[in-house]
DNA sequence: CCCTCGATCAC
DNA sequence: CCTCATATCGAGGG
């Protein structure tokens, strides 16, 4: 059966938190930040209102930017709250998880859903459940959302855009290639400045341009996976499902240096705090890692790491500590900059799969 | 198949 | 002036 895929996003979620927190708020320009500790104003925007976009401050613009641009605007500058807004999202997805067959949380303020049996494929229904969704978050947390409807995840995503902020896009599978058709293809999920930049040079521009290419062209420059993908995404038919309970694949936490610096020792005292906060994760979710991945974003920005896989799981501090350390000596002897930035990532979570041995990949039996 | 690493995307 | 976290892919090597 055709499916009825949802796609929520809060609108400006962070900010208009602050906003429901302190509703004078909502009459000034804000924008919450991520400092970053290196001088005062270092860091970037996380999230602007709108009043802050129209006087061209975005997310991800240095915060020293974002200051000139709403000088003398009666801006509020906020510092990034992240647990505050974690507590409001997870009482959200408990919430509208109740109203849908499946809820695939994505991020701290998406998520999609599926209600393809609740609604037997009729669109009438889904766009009711829709309304109820937005309607319980807003009576419930004084916060409005964009929904998306439409025969698949990339559809879905895509209404959802269309319709921020505030409303609610049902794109009907009869109305899907009318509604794909002209939008650029940097509105796609997955398409970035690098693919924009690269599928340009192929004369694509919009959505419609992209389903016309031949799949040997698009394996053959972007890769079979992203090939394929790209194509089923033009075509709005991606079979990508909606998944419940998703366990993260891999914890990691990035620090940025009060210097630059080539001294593993000095960068990895100020990562100690960050290897703490990773192995908390662990012990919360109750996992062990194989893999742990030393990180450093050098001074031109570029990125080096480091890794090592153990034999066997591993979730003590010490162990961790230990690893890291010798990790950051290792990638200090490679790299030829100083590091701007340090991160510990550990990953390859145990009790996932299990595996064949080299022999048996290249000896098979039976 | 497994491991390492860089690249890309997007939050 | 340039944060932070996560997922995924592909190449290269075993």
């Amino acid at each position: 059966m055709e499916r009825i895929i949802g796609h929520l996003d809060l609108d400006y979620f962070y900010a208009q938190v602050e906003e429901v927190e302190n509703p004078s708020l909502k009459e000034r320009p804000v924008i919450v930040c991520v400092f970053s500790g290196r001088t005062e104003d270092s860091g970037v925007v996380s999230t602007a209102n709108y009043r802050a976009r129209e006087l061209g401050a975005h997310s991800g613009m240095p915060i020293a930017l974002a200051k000139k641009k709403l000088d003398g605007k009666n801006a509020a500058v906020i510092k990034m709250d992240h647990e505050k807004y974690e507590v409001v999202s997870n009482r959200i997805m408990e919430d509208i998880a109740q109203k849908v067959d499946t809820l695939e949380p994505t991020g701290i303020d998406e998520a999609f859903f599926d209600l393809t049996t609740s609604t037997g494929g009729d669109y009438a229904k889904a766009g009711k459940t829709a309304e109820a969704i937005k309607e319980s978050i807003l009576n419930n947390e004084h916060l409005t959302c964009s929904v998306g409807l439409g025969r698949s995840k990339v559809v879905a995503k895509l209404g959802s855009d269309t319709a921020k902020p505030g409303g609610l896009k049902v794109v009907k599978p009869e109305t899907t290639m009318a509604f794909l058709n002209p939008l650029l293809v940097t509105k796609l999920y997955g398409v970035g400045p690098k693919t924009a930049s690269t599928l340009e040079e192929m004369r694509v521009k919009t959505v419609g341009d992209l389903a016309r290419i031949d799949l040997s062209k698009l394996d053959q420059r972007f890769g079979r996976k992203f090939g394929a993908y790209l194509l089923a995404a033009a075509k709005g038919e991606d079979d990508d499902p909606v998944r419940a309970g998703l366990e993260p694949t891999q914890f990691s936490r990035i620090v940025t240096l009060k210097r630059d610096t080539r001294d593993p020792g000095e960068a990895f005292d100020q990562l100690v705090a960050g290897i703490e906060y990773v192995h908390g994760k662990l012990v919360s979710s109750g996992k062990s890692f194989r893999t742990v991945t030393a990180i450093g974003i050098l001074s031109d920005l570029s990125t080096k790491t480091k890794s090592k896989t153990f034999e066997t799981p591993i979730n003590d501090a010490a162990r961790l500590r230990e690893s890291a350390r010798s990790l950051f000596d290792e990638l200090s002897g490679v790299v030829d900059k100083d590091f701007r930035r340090v991160g510990l990532r550990v990953s390859g979570f145990t009790g996932i799969e299990d595996q064949t041995s080299l022999s048996e990949f290249l000896h098979p039996v039976g």
